[in-house]
DNA sequence: TGTACATCAGTGAACGCGCGTTCACTGATGTAC
DNA sequence: TGTACATCAGTGAACGCGCGTTCACTGATGTAC
């Protein structure tokens, strides 16, 4: 007898005399997880149809109705999910405040754990944030943003960037996460078992936030001390 | 008698009696013109059929295979397209040499009047860089990556970050680029005539490409010296 | 310049297919007495 | 505890539709002589 995995979705879980109820939330969740095995075979989340999608999980295409009304409606709490994920990606982060040193490149380490752990939302966020029905990108950009406000809360909470701003402190935020989502790409597109190449994706990916980080203790200050010679020429300000 | 728009692509131009294989080109034209309207009205490249973008374009379904074997291959046109629009873009940036004093202010600009006037170009771009399928997906990559290049050109030719290594420069410009990208995601959805928002979003974008210029200036610098103390908190390497 | 023929961009009809959605249903699970 | 009934998750068949693709075609444009 398999107990249901505390990460996995979908887990088989074992077969029939379980409550009516408790059987439906489990075709449910064929559903959701059908959807996104589908995308992690190449497809775009826009294009997969209702019949695919009950095919995959094992169901009679009518069937489909008795969760969600359409495909979008299946697609958004698809979203709901990848929140919950990123959300727990945080409360990981937020544990880690003991060892300001270093916490740069363990906090990317933990986010590429996490992008790989749950590869297939990722995939899915990254895809249809920008490209598929416009509902579902609003509702992705949704989540983004809450995220993108959690973090500037973190950043106020242990007293880094004191001196910015909220909104600019947003906007820092929103940089990191900018980043954050276009590095899950390289992740998710990384061969398997090239620990060099990860290596090197992981170095640039620590490098841009380094940017970011250090560009924002300059954001209010007024420019010409100590500010390099070739900065001076293109950011005259 | 209308003459062809420098710029415009698929002005209507005048009826008959042009060779035939200037119809052909114009027919073509139509197209290619048809997806990108199409895309216009909210529906995203990957979801548009055959069908519908010869209907769109006022020719029989039929026709369309005498132009392209299949809507992915009208795709990569549209994604060739763009390539040489960017390309355009970069040239007028090059011109502005004159005036290093509030450049970054008037690049933006410049930008933004690009997006604005390559609209569905733009929206074309942003929808399927991550979202449609592979082979456009991958197309787009290179054209955005031989962006980046040569931007990193541009630099290296006014003298601009002389003391980063190639790589570190690449990265740069990549950053900038996906910021670009992101500003035009943001140009895209403004609603029309709202000059206060508009004004709100290009500061955003001066500050978040300072971030990044004045982060860049400190890649390779010893960190201690001169480094804001919540920096040194966060990013002690 | 005139004629005869070749080319080929676009047409119109037809095809088989998978789609989303509807309907009446089945039969196990759940509930009330 | 046992019985009678209600619920409702999933079934199976059918529908109309738009899709991509094929075929033989038309007739204006282009070319060769």
């Amino acid at each position: 007898m398999r107990t249901a995995t505390p990460l996995g979705r979908a887990a088989p879980e074992n077969p029939d005399s379980l409550s009516r109820s408790a059987r439906k939330d489990l075709t449910r969740a064929n559903l959701l997880q059908a959807a996104l095995n589908l995308m992690g075979g190449g497809r775009s989340f826009t294009s997969l149809g209702l019949r695919e999608i009950a095919r995959e999980a094992g169901v009679v295409p009518n069937a489909f109705y008795r969760h969600f009304r359409n495909t979008d409606e299946l697609g958004l709490v698809l979203v709901e999910e990848a929140g919950i994920t990123l959300r727990r990606l945080l409360r990981e982060a937020r544990k880690m405040d003991v060892a300001p040193r270093d916490m740069l490149r363990r906090s990317v380490g933990v986010y590429q754990e996490h992008v790989k752990r749950n590869r297939l939302q990722f995939v899915f966020i990254s895809s249809e944030r920008s490209g598929g029905s416009r509902i579902l990108r609003m509702a992705i950009r949704n989540e983004v943003t809450h995220f993108t406000n959690e973090m500037a809360q973190d950043f106020r909470l242990r007293g880094l960037y004191t001196q910015l701003p909220t909104a600019s402190l947003q906007m820092v935020c929103g940089m990191i996460v900018m980043t954050m989502l276009a590095a899950a790409t390289d992740i998710l597109d990384l061969p398997p078992e090239q620990p060099l190449l990860e290596g090197e994706m992981l170095e640039n990916f620590v490098q841009q936030l380094k940017i970011i980080l250090f560009g924002a203790t300059r954001l209010n200050e007024t420019f010409g001390v100590g500010t390099a010679p070739t900065a001076r020429a293109f950011l005259p300000d």
